[in-house]
DNA sequence: GATGAATGAGAATTCATTCAT
DNA sequence: GATGAATGAATTCTCATTCAT
């Protein structure tokens, strides 16, 4: 019963840090960052403003944590999903779709991301920022390959795509991330596929319909070839 | 009681209140809103603390007019580009590239409308918030124009567009507006400009892609054919 | 009709110090002192801050005088008003009742009298106090003659029969004066005449019905003595 | 961060808040409620003013408390006292000559109960209130069971007279609580006792002032007489 | 006589972080 | 490993009074 092995400890503390890491996200997607004080978060968890110094160097420290660990989260689910979806439209709206849906289920979160981690003097030298940038990576790959196989015309640069699709989301959203508005997630989602990809097509409207299919094809040829170990 | 001021330069009352909008505006973009304490505007501005309050009821008032000016200014100078411009692409570019230049020009005051602005619970209910309506307000007429003369299909919401417009510019210039990038002008115009327009044409120019791709299955299904010894 | 004569001028002088005394007592007793500022006040009269300051030297000194001016005009009043009463019990009972009906009638002028001027540190230096010793004479006088006529027994200090009076009065208007309760005017008036009376009456209670009998005798020989010249 | 504090003396909370309250009863009373600031708290506490809001949430929760410790401690002693003395009179009296002491004792606490507590907009819902009932009740009580023995006629309103012994108190100590005259705990006590038994008496002691005014009618009727030329 | 712009000292309160216990 | 008492700098806003115009 009163066993303390050193496993044990070492388990109770990843499971008080967690337990802090909980308590946090609670109160920072309730009252915001700075409304939140490191009190509130300690009585939440039920221990001690001290403690939390134990666990993590600055209150900042925790909001950071309290973010990777939801990109985290975010970004492995999304690679086991995208692997069962083909085709470029269907890629690139569920990529649209996939970031709406994390909007709408933490807007307190992506509020936090957007007021506090993103405007953050330091942004870019965080690991926050390569978690963002893992969890864009997917749609840039999309693009890219859109465009080698000819779907997706190639003069405008990846970047502003990105930035595009990306913006748009985080526009759109906005009034719903403060708490005002709302908004239809697929139907959202398919306008904004819908317009990035005609904006790309290299197909015109005529024979848009045929564009998909031979997106399907292409895609198709390349799991034969994966199989087959056909190299080009 | 205590007259230690020697110095007591009386101004007529808009002339102070314009100084002390330029000294906040000076310090909030330099340092930041919190960043900057009235201390430090009122001594900018060559005044006490307390003449602040004669003119700002808060320094959150002297944030808000700060902005306020900004977009007034903003709108007009617009306003009269845009009448000598003509053609749905070239208006439209006209915008894009305004927005991005009024960015270029005061990315500090684009941060401070981010974060401080935006972020307010009451934006929607401010001034401002009717200020940042009429200045995109522009972009929409021309949208709904084009649509009306059959220039732009009607399948996508309007405020998804202008969302994907405004919001990919704000994305872009994201870094250089925390300090750290940079951006073309004229080229990022160009480009979004063209994605968009594209997005939205009813008729597209002369296709063309598709050809390469067909060739490109047809070498992959031989080598595919080879592989599998499967003979003509 | 242009005319600016000098007594028209001191006239005009006269008024507006008039105006000022009146706006700062509405906001004194709607707001009380502290939490008027002399900008209000100056608003309210139609005048700029520093024109108070050429009436008056200071903020207190505006109250100052307006509760000056509310105790001349009571204690005018009062002199009058006791001439026709006759018999220790009726005139006693008019000043109780009197005291109650200056604090039923302006309740938040008695509340800046309690808590602003006589919390003052110079109360007794004050012309206020003077006043205030003015309008509390009259108890004493009555008292006294009561005294000497044999109607109330002398063994209590006058000072404390005057305190409990004026204090009993006071707590009794205690929560009406802050705003909360209320009180009955001729009630209260008659309990607490009847209570002092009987502390102090020489005559015992079964005769009690006799004493203002005699009281009323007392004073009608008085009358008829002063008429006929009759010394004692 | 700067860390330039070698002394951090740790007391236990329980401690440290009386030191606290100690701190700031002393200057309350020596300078006055808003004439003390925190920081002058805090030095004569001997910590920061930051620790001070560890244990009280504001400065006039200070006082509060600094008020509510001396109520209880005067409402402890006044119970044990009392039931060592018997008889309306001399219970009545160690009531009246009981709060006059804590006048006496303590003048500058009275004028912060006063001037600060019972001036507050909230007192009624205070626990200062129900305290100052609670050190009230008993006179409430003493006189109630009088009149129940038929010691006491009831034709007066226990309030009335429960505002007529403390408004006396509160009005014959007044001076002496703003720091300028004295009064004599002793007599005071008695005189007040002395009027308040006398008024509200069922059997008074004998009758005997009557006949002196009697005689004095038929003295003064004989004058008028012979004045008048009226003949027996 | 009036104006009203300017003064400037003040004062309460917050809270992330430290470190003696 | 935990506690929790102590820190102390930092900052916004108020307003009676003055005096140049």
């Amino acid at each position: 019963m009163n066993q303390k092995t050193p496993r044990r400890r070492r388990l109770r503390k990843e499971v008080r840090q967690v337990e802090l890491l909980d308590a946090a996200g609670q109160m920072f997607r309730e009252k915001g960052y700075h409304e939140t004080s490191t009190a509130e978060i300690a009585e939440r968890a039920g221990v001690v403003e001290g403690t939390i110094y134990r666990y993590f160097s600055t209150k900042r420290e925790l909001l950071v944590q309290v973010v990777e660990r939801a990109y985290e989260q975010a970004i492995a689910d999304f690679e086991i999903q995208l692997q069962g979806i083909s085709g470029t439209w269907n890629r690139l709206r569920y990529l649209i779709w996939r970031h709406l849906k994390t909007i709408d289920e933490d807007p307190a979160l992506a509020k936090l991301v957007t007021y506090e981690i993103k405007a953050d003097p330091d942004y870019r030298a965080m690991r926050v920022f390569q978690l963002n940038r893992a969890y864009t990576r997917r749609t840039v790959e999309i693009i890219e390959q859109a465009i080698r196989s000819g779907e997706f015309v190639a003069d405008v640069p990846i970047p502003i795509i990105r930035d595009m699709i990306y913006g748009c989301i985080d526009h759109h959203t906005w009034s719903f991330v403060r708490g005002e508005g709302t908004f239809d997630l697929n139907t959202t989602a398919d306008y904004i596929t819908h317009l990035v990809y005609r904006g790309l097509a290299a197909h015109p409207p005529q024979q848009q319909a045929q564009a998909p299919m031979l997106a399907m094809i292409d895609e198709r040829l390349s799991r034969i070839e994966r199989k087959l170990g056909v190299t080009e």
